[in-house]
DNA sequence: AGCACCATCACGCAGCGTCATCGTAA
DNA sequence: ATTACGATGACGCTGCGTGATGGTGC
């Protein structure tokens, strides 16, 4: 049990004869559909090496690899259309001087992104953890008093400095309105 | 110049008389457009307060730091489903201690989301940022007999230990292929 | 001949963008 | 009365999900 790099023990989920794969093959390999796999062809971004003769689709290892930063890309936020401009940029290019500077500049651009969205990302998250550590004090809340409506009147809240503005929206409680 | 806290020097951007926001101020200070506050009303996740005789919106500065924090769980990638059920949750709740618990659990799950992401996203960027160091050397690229096929056989590419997925896909290059 | 797998429509959905047309606010 | 702003449709778009129906691979 657990064998590893089996050579062709009737492998199920690996390269497949002629070392080509199947859409299925493709899909489960990134974490895909089979629908988003043929999307993504119809979308003129994959392309596969072949057809059988019956018409299913065959795969090299190289589009693998392709579909594999697709997939990365779009967990990125990247449009298909972005991402086709990046896939092109090298064999639309006049020479290697160009299709590097260009790359580099379509990397960078990506780059910055992911660094601010990073960024935003990461400060919500802070935010959403104070707003949690604030709530644990109401686990044991038994206040029927002031529980629905009038939580801005409980110490727990009083006793806060400043509540985050996601604390001040889930419990609506008032404050000192700040955005972004 | 520079001034805080004017009352009423005719400000544009602020407050609007009766403490009452339009769907325009809504808007600009979020940074959303019209047409996605209206629709967050159609989706039941904003509320105006009222509205002018001629129909206009009209929502209080709660609705306003809502809509912030709308936005910010929008660009974390939770669906305007998600979001409204945390918003309803301390409503539809029992009591105190329930709503806590609950917010605290969904609190949980957002986070959890959010700092996988952030990892992800950074996996990401350093993979990107290492394909931008090698495609420095390719700005000074001159060779046209490699250049647009043959990019394996260069120096550059074979001098590296070890590509990242970005650059042998943006570069047709072969390699051992990880994925994910 | 059987069963898992694949292909091809076709429709649906979220979350808006984008006019077009018309009424409001000051 | 002018000018900017807002309201209400209605249609379009991306990036798939979800069947239905029928062919393929082994």
């Amino acid at each position: 049990m657990d064998e590893r790099d089996g050579a062709d023990e009737s492998g199920k989920t690996q390269p497949g004869r002629d070392g080509l794969l199947t859409t299925g093959d493709m899909a489960r390999l990134t974490g895909n559909t089979l629908r988003t796999v043929r999307f993504y062809e119809e979308a003129g971004i994959l392309r596969p090496a072949s057809r059988s003769a019956g018409g299913h689709r065959l795969f090299s290892g190289r589009e693998l690899e392709r579909l594999s930063f697709i997939t990365d890309m779009r967990a990125a936020g990247m449009s298909l259309d972005e991402i086709r401009l990046l896939l092109e940029l090298k064999c639309k290019a006049a020479d290697g001087k160009v299709a590097a500077c260009e790359a580099i500049a379509a990397l960078n651009q990506q780059i910055e992104g992911l660094e601010q969205k990073i960024g935003v990302l990461s400060r919500l998250c802070n935010e959403l953890a104070q707003a949690r550590t604030i709530l644990q004090r109401c686990k044991g809340c038994n206040n029927t008093r002031l529980f629905p409506d009038a939580c801005d009147e409980c110490d727990v809240v009083r006793d806060q400095p400043a509540l985050p503005k996601s604390m001040r929206v889930l419990w609506s409680v008032d404050g000192a309105l700040d955005l972004d």
